[in-house]
DNA sequence: GCCTGGCACTCTGCGCTGGTGAGTGCCAAC
DNA sequence: GTTGGCACTCACCAGCGCAGAGTGCCAGGC
């Protein structure tokens, strides 16, 4: 167990070294944070928790920085969220407030994290699988041809083409349009293949066959759009990563471009409340040096969806979850209203 | 005028700079480049392209390496297109005919590009100005609230909500979704505007508020995607771009974030053929060290929107002309088809 | 038992130096 | 117009020494 002394040594680590990249001694420490102790009595507690593995030279006689542990801990139990500022909380809403459609909102989303955190911002789409239907729509653009388009409550459209095995009227496609919709409008995604189930037994024989062809690309796109889109900006903040450039950031350019890693990244975060992935708690190899903010955002009090940041791990943790966090809040508000 | 001799070794300049990197001297240029001649000769030709701008030395008694103006020079007079191999056009095939829909033949075109030049791809999308209407959908959400859908002939679906002034029947709306489609299916998006100018005059006094509003949210839809959304993809290929890192990355990151500088940059481009912008060339200050290879494509013989890439001005013209071509040409043969 | 000042030790980073090699420009000769 | 020769100029690299920051340890004090 360590000491309250020692806890507050690490925390002056912590923000010493993310405020100036360089490693921390135990002079400057003294000198910067009135700890009440001198150099010598500081240099046993960090070699106390060089021991437990809170902190590491890069050299021997280089001062120390943390370890993921040691940011671990200082996220956990040494720092909180920092609140964002009323100005701040102001202009994030006026520049989410333009917005003038889903993609709109997104797009602006994920510049704004960007700035606020000065760090690589990641927004995954609404999700479909639980947000709701608001209409099917069904058009004939051919005798044997239909579209089929699905919109939700998030403002998301999605549409398919339906090639019917027999010609379809204008009469029978009204018909479904009408019957569909009554049985889905409103409902959960999830919800949708059983209401369904037993629509084609209402139609003549002849119909059937294109009803379930309907019916199946409707199923479809609900699964297919589970494979879901992002939108990421600010990577021209990697060029604040470090010195070793290249190395650095090559493999997390390579990440941010592989769309199923970052879903899986943001998807292993909890479902409620913000989480954190320090360096090596990320299971993707390349993002071993960087951690990773997430949280989920909604338009009810559920959320759909989640959003992000990606930066170094030596990074101003309190201030980046208190923009996350806000953004996400404000989005979600966004999303409700529209 | 340059002689015919100095002309090859302007060309062996670049064709060695752009492979190895590093300065060329004149006597790697006649051991590499069998041009007939001595050292001291290649000497005296290389003085005479260097007064008259083609080629530079980074230091006195350093290699040389050519300047834009060299590079022009090369793309212009001294290389043609190379043509991709057999086996690399079917690669290309197999590898776009895959994609289910607009989005995806995108995100496919940008990948391959990427993966073809090993630089950096970016992607238009169709755009509405030239594309014909396929279909517009109108779907009562609320009694004074509309959802208009509009369906293009790339497969591209666009939706904006309509608040109406006054509550609007089912029955009405059918109407006008009838009228709306029978004037402008088909149509160009630039014809729209005349063919739809005199349609609230049908309708009775209480709905032509509506109708107007409809009409201009409609207008304002192909206005609005003049700002055309593009895709960007193979940013990790970045790193391969000098050794003077932070420097030379970070403009060009931020210019890929900057979707209207990218717009910009393409839209420079002549609408037929393709073109070449090298270093300087480039109006935006931050893409002066890079050349942008871009060609339109289209469904028909139409370009439609514009792709290509972004390198460094070292970079293997011929080769990233030949990819570049290629891939328009058969994603013009997609969209084509679906 | 914990804190403190002192001291010797260990590295990194920086600037200086000299040597090497690639490449040039010029010139005189062919 | 071409060629070989020659002196000259830098960039690059390795080796050296020095300064500075930081550490670990120890003996003494509260």
């Amino acid at each position: 167990m360590l000491s309250e002394r020692r806890l507050q040594v690490l925390r002056a680590i912590v923000q010493d070294y993310v405020g100036t990249e360089e490693p921390v001694g135990s002079k400057a420490l003294t000198e910067r944070h009135n700890l009440g102790v001198s150099p010598a009595t500081v240099r046993n507690d960090m070699a106390a928790l060089e021991d437990e593995g809170f902190i590491a030279q890069p050299h021997t006689s280089a001062g120390r920085i943390p370890t993921d542990k040691g940011y671990r801990l200082f996220v956990d139990k040494l720092a909180g969220v920092k609140p964002m500022t009323p100005p701040e909380r102001r202009a994030i809403q006026n520049f989410l407030d333009g917005a003038v459609d889903l993609d709109d909102v997104v797009a602006r989303t994920v510049r704004l994290l960007a700035q606020l955190t000065r760090q690589v911002a990641v927004v995954q789409y609404p999700s479909l699988t639980r947000s709701t239907v608001r209409h099917v729509e069904l058009l004939s653009l051919a005798p044997a041809r239909v579209m089929l388009v699905l919109i939700t409550d998030t403002g998301r459209v999605e549409q398919r083409m339906v090639d019917c095995p027999a010609p379809f009227g204008e009469g029978s496609l009204a018909d479904l349009r009408a019957r569909l919709n009554s049985r889905v409008a409103g409902r959960r995604f999830t919800d949708v293949p059983t209401l369904v189930e037993d629509l084609p037994e209402a139609f003549d024989m002849e119909d059937r066959g294109t009803v379930s062809a309907v019916l199946s690309t409707l199923l479809e796109t609900l699964v297919e759009e589970n494979e879901e889109r992002l939108m990421i900006g600010g990577t021209a903040n990697l060029t604040r990563f470090g010195h070793d450039f290249p190395l650095t950031i090559r493999p997390v350019l390579e990440a941010l471009e592989e769309q199923v890693v970052l879903l899986k990244l943001l998807g292993e975060a909890g479902d409620s409340g913000m989480t954190v992935r320090i360096g090596h708690e990320n299971a993707y190899e390349g993002l071993n040096s960087t951690s990773v903010v997430s949280v989920g955002y909604g338009s009810g009090g559920e959320a759909v969806a989640k959003l992000g940041v990606v930066g170094p791990t030596r990074m101003d943790y309190p201030g980046t979850m208190g923009a996350v966090r806000a953004v996400a809040r404000y989005v979600g508000q966004i999303l409700a209203e529209s």
